[in-house]
DNA sequence: CAGGATTTAATATCTATACATTAGCTTTTC
DNA sequence: GAAAAGCTAATGTATAGATATTAAATCCTG
């Protein structure tokens, strides 16, 4: 299932050095605050140099399992669980994924005037924006809604695009390059107007994911998501594995 | 407010080079597909040697900006939004955090038969585990109820820690070393126990967080967590920048 | 013995070069 | 003209140095 072995064999050196030291720390041989070997030493335990050790020693550090100081040398890093990848859901490919056949209704699209909206964190105004609220169902039985907003100050091509056939959310991820995005995921009970178009009952739970998006200070896009409770959960995965080349 | 800018005047040469590309990318200069300067052309502009300006561009890679080929050259790639970085809430600082008094209070603490577990994911057992229900409390009113397995296979010194006192949670981070954990992230309702001791209404949204964590492929500890609905919420960040040295 | 000055052990960066690997392009051959 | 062979441009890996930077350790002074 999680396939985890580290190719001790690996093709290069570098990797090597790098799955051998990880496959000790993650082993527990190495403890959190145990002191590595210093690159001189695994230079010669690998008859490499020192700049080969030196890789794989850096992309330790990128993935936070070691960290090291001039002097000080290298020590084992104290695990923290303060952060996990958060998979984001694609509602269509995971719709198509359960073998339901997925469904998009835009319910409205319309222009805003910039005082209908949040203001910017700054405080400062977002400026007029584009709004779609739309459906998306899986066999025709709906388990979103979204509310979006795109800033025409920052998306001026997005006056233009189509949004009764494609999403607004790929069509921006396509077109629109971004810097920064920030969600916010909470449970909620369906007010009157959500469970009527959700078709469940009020107060049912359902999954608030509030996503904004920014192109550095700039915020492009903010997108209100409510799920379905009982149809939708995210999963969020974290290994000190993932990642470097 | 996002403190983006890329600072030019960089320490070192190779993360100068790296935040002038990045900064052009980000700018939209160079487009998602663009074709960008070869290592060759770089290194002349900069004046450097051709491994520090790769040392910059593998930097690039390993934050998914740009891709590269072997005789195809180097790309911008194109943004995926398919993960965030999810910050998992440390509950304690969390409440201190809101000026609340927090609070701690074990329910239940017993040991498990095989039996009463989830199976794991291949189907094997998962052997005994010591189980802890307990609560968190934020200025004495309940806002999260955690269930947690520690499985004494994997785990063997939980057995004789003292959760009275201290949570299982960072007792964990502390003492073992992990290497993935997976979350599950879901809305439901208080059943008739949850709505409880929680202190809401039966029904009531609750934000369930179901985490798995294991070294390599033994299951080390299950956690199943409800917050209340309206107490809690979980942000998740993604940027492309962040991450390497 | 406190506190400043010096040494020194470790990582951090950089260079110049070499060879390996890949895949797009070109030429040859049938 | 299509498949095979060879060429070449680009990145990937590795080496053996050199110098810079940092902070721990030690020594030296008042």
């Amino acid at each position: 299932m999680h396939d985890h072995a580290p190719d001790i064999r690996s093709a290069t050196l570098h990797a090597r050095i790098r799955a051998e030291v990880e496959a000790r720390i993650l082993s527990g041989e190495w403890k959190p605050g145990d002191r590595l070997p210093t690159e001189t030493e695994l230079m010669a335990r690998y008859g490499c140099s020192r700049m080969t050790v030196n890789k794989a020693m850096a992309s330790l550090v990128a993935t936070g399992l070691i960290s090291r100081n001039r002097r000080a040398g290298t020590v084992v890093a104290h695990p923290r669980m303060h952060a996990a990848v958060l998979t984001i859901p694609d509602i269509r490919a995971d719709i198509e994924a359960r073998g339901a056949r997925y469904g998009y209704r835009p319910l409205l699209d319309e222009m805003r005037p910039p005082c209908c909206v949040h203001l910017g964190a700054e405080g400062h105004h977002l400026g007029q924006s584009r709004f779609i609220k739309s459906v998306h169902l899986a066999d025709d039985s709906p388990v979103l809604i979204e509310d979006r907003h795109i800033f025409l100050d920052a998306v001026p091509n997005a006056a233009a695009a189509d949004f009764h056939i494609e999403q607004p959310g790929p069509w921006l991820v396509a077109h629109v390059p971004w810097t920064e995005a920030e969600h916010r995921i909470a449970a909620i009970a369906a007010d009157a107007l959500t469970a009527r178009t959700l078709e469940v009952g009020v107060g049912a739970p359902c999954l608030l994911v509030e996503r904004r998006t920014w192109r550095d200070d700039e915020t492009l896009t903010i997108a209100r998501q409510v799920f379905r409770g009982d149809a939708f959960d995210l999963t969020a995965r974290f290994g000190p594995k993932q990642g470097l080349s």
